[in-house]
RNA sequence: GGGGGCGUAGCUCAGUUGGUUAGAGCGCCGGCCUGUCACGCCGGAGGUCGCGGGUUCGAGUCCCGUCGCUCCCGCCA
């Protein structure tokens, strides 16, 4: 703890923060009972609190009746005790434990609260079903593991406030209940009760009104805002997530890059994180996914994949060709010099046909430049010099290559290369690498409904022409670290017109366009100033940074994999008084939750 | 919506080819113990093998269904 606690009558220290400087004193702390030994004669209890834990001595020299209660003392006991600071003998210091010079012998004890035994160990080395931890979240959150994470969460948070509000950023708040624009993720709905039959919907982000308040004249902003979006969860996904939203006027990518650099430097040395110095590098989306296969590369090891087809170009082998024809590519990854087992190489294919790809190819560079491959035969020896050269292949190399679109093999490829990571532990260890993904597209082509997506947002300002809506690029940057896709943002469209032209593009009318966004649109005309800013995904910031696979062990209440709170029973059915009051009718009969 | 994994004591897990009374460690309860810190020693309690159905002389084990947790695909402007 950084202060003392202010002396009361419970406590005038923290457990953790009594060392040797104050024995031959007395102090009282309180706490929980973290572990208890009994030596019949004498009795140790560790008592914790949120800074951490000390070791109690009780004497029977100091009271029958104190003891007595010594005895008594279960786990999760509360209580508060005075005793004497003693330094401990040489041969009794505990090494394990930052208090472990000292002890408190302890004179007195006020049994504050008892406790039932805990359904599971709150020893940090135990692993335990996280349903049973969220269930009990108020007993899991005094597990070190948990208190370590909402400890470093909000020195991130308190980092981001402070260096905002040092450059000038007010801290602004807008609202949670707002109006449906369903443009990507589902929205959460509330019904409204003073108008019945229409609905409010939660902000998947602040987005619209961080760009009135630049229109407002408000210059820079931020906000730590709560955001919720109605779709299915996963490790790093749930329905409402944190961000620090942020939004500057008069700035172009520069600007806001370089304010954001500057921040999360601080909000990386904070979390330990040994990353380079800003400024960042940065990579373009094309070559992100050509050479990793994502738009959020993870560059800490290698298996970088290749484009072959040109090697290909004109081949025979029918696999190849018809892809080719069709404007489709062959990319490969060079997987190194390994012994892979045939198991292992039919494992690798259905990771690859699980992330969309027809098959794969794999192939083992012989000494003679040759292949050992099921597709030798159909090949040239032209043909698999001249792709093994693509791939950089050496004798005793495997390639893995995928036939596919191009967004397919680069999806394919992108996953196969983690998966490989992985298994073979190919990250280094300690290594971080933070970097900017920029140009993306503007738009993609939505095969299923026939019509261009925005890739970012439609509010992001475009750059190029608007005669080929696909080769038009965005004034976009995603920060990635690690292969987390950590925030985003772009400078946005401050020109009405623009804004207009970019709804069309994505099929959205003019009607429709005045419908949903017809207050953006307005105000856009009223004098918007140039402005742009970023998006960062706290709760998969604080994951990174406390070395966590899961943002539900930084969030001090998260929803499991099917969208419950196993604590509160939330989502729960409500009484058909309230539905009436809403006016609303259930289709369907509540389904069971946890 | 789809695919994979998991579900046995309070917790973490083992349980062979379907075969006697389902086990271990920790925790819990009782006893002993004055230097432990994963205290030690002795004793004890504790089971809807997620739930339902089926096959079988016999099911924790095999089959079907279902529920929950979890990872992933789709989805997430």
């Amino acid at each position: 703890m950084k202060q003392p606690p202010r002396t009361n009558r419970y406590r005038d220290a923290w457990c953790g923060d009594i060392d040797a400087t104050r024995a031959g004193s007395t102090a009282r702390v309180s706490g929980w009972v973290d572990g208890r030994r009994d030596h019949g004669g004498l009795i140790f209890v560790d008592l914790r609190d949120r800074s951490g834990i000390v070791q109690l001595v009780f004497h029977p020299e100091n009271g029958a009746e104190l003891f007595a209660a010594a005895e008594r003392l279960r786990g999760e006991y509360v209580v508060s005790v005075a005793g004497d600071v003693v330094r401990r003998d040489e041969q009794n210091i505990n090494p394990n434990l930052p208090t472990g010079e000292i002890e408190l012998q302890a004179t007195s004890m006020d049994v504050l609260a008892e406790s039932l035994t805990p359904p599971f160990p709150l020893d940090p080395e135990v692993e335990v079903d996280e349903m049973l931890r969220l269930r009990h979240r108020a007993l899991d959150l005094r597990r070190r593991p948990m208190v370590d994470a909402l400890v470093l969460r909000h020195e991130v948070v308190r980092t981001m406030r402070e260096t905002l509000s040092g450059e000038d950023f007010l801290e602004i708040e807008t609202p949670i209940l707002t109006r449906s624009t369903p443009e990507g993720a589902r929205d959460f709905l509330v019904p409204s009760r003073l108008s019945p039959g229409n609905f409010y919907a939660l902000p998947q982000s602040p987005q619209l009104f961080k760009q009135l308040l630049m229109i407002g004249g408000y210059e820079r902003y931020f906000q730590i805002a709560r955001c919720f979006r109605d779709e299915d969860l996963r490790a790093d996904r749930q329905p409402e997530f944190t961000q620090l939203d942020l939004e500057m006027s008069f700035v172009d990518e520069e600007d806001v890059i370089d304010v954001n650099e500057r921040l999360m430097a601080k909000v990386f040395a904070v979390g330990g994180l040994d990353v380079q110095q800003p400024p960042y590098p940065r990579m373009g989306y094309d070559e992100a996914l050509l050479r990793f296969g994502s738009d959020r590369p993870d560059t800490r090891f290698g298996l970088e994949i290749s484009d072959v087809s040109e090697a290909l170009r004109g081949s025979e082998f029918k696999v190849f060709a018809s892809v080719l024809a069709a404007g489709g590519v062959v990319r490969a990854i060079n997987a190194g010099a390994r012994e892979v087992p045939r198991k292992e190489l039919d494992e690798l294919t259905a990771v690859a046909r699980h992330h969309g790809a027809g098959g794969l190819v794999w192939a083992f560079v012989l000494e003679d430049g040759s292949w050992r491959s099921p597709i030798a035969k159909f090949l040239g020896a032209e043909e698999i010099a001249a792709v093994t050269a693509a791939a950089g292949g050496q004798p005793g190399d495997l390639l893995l290559a995928v036939a596919d679109t191009a967004d397919t093999a680069a999806g394919a490829l992108g996953a196969l290369r983690l998966h490989l990571a992985a298994r073979w532990g190919l990250v280094p260890e300690g290594r971080h690498d933070v970097l900017w993904v920029v140009d993306f597209p503007m738009f993609g082509y939505n095969e299923a409904e026939g019509r261009w997506d925005a890739l970012h947002h439609p509010f992001t300002a475009p750059t190029g022409s608007f005669d080929d809506p696909g080769a038009l690029r965005s004034r976009a940057y995603d920060l990635v670290v690690d292969g987390w896709e950590l925030g985003g943002g772009s400078i946005r469209i401050n020109d009405p017109a623009v804004q207009s032209r970019v709804f069309e593009i994505i099929g959205m009318d003019s009607d429709e366009a005045q419908r949903r966004f017809g207050f953006l649109l307005e105000a856009l005309r009223f004098g918007a100033p140039p402005h742009g800013g970023i998006a960062f995904g706290i709760d998969r910031i604080v994951a990174l940074l406390a070395g966590r696979d899961s943002i539900r062990d930084v969030i001090a209440f998260p929803k499991t994999a099917s969208g419950s709170d196993p604590l509160t029973g939330a989502p729960a059915p409500v009484d058909d008084a309230q539905l009436r009051e809403l006016g609303v009718r259930l289709l369907a009969t509540p389904a069971k939750t946890a």
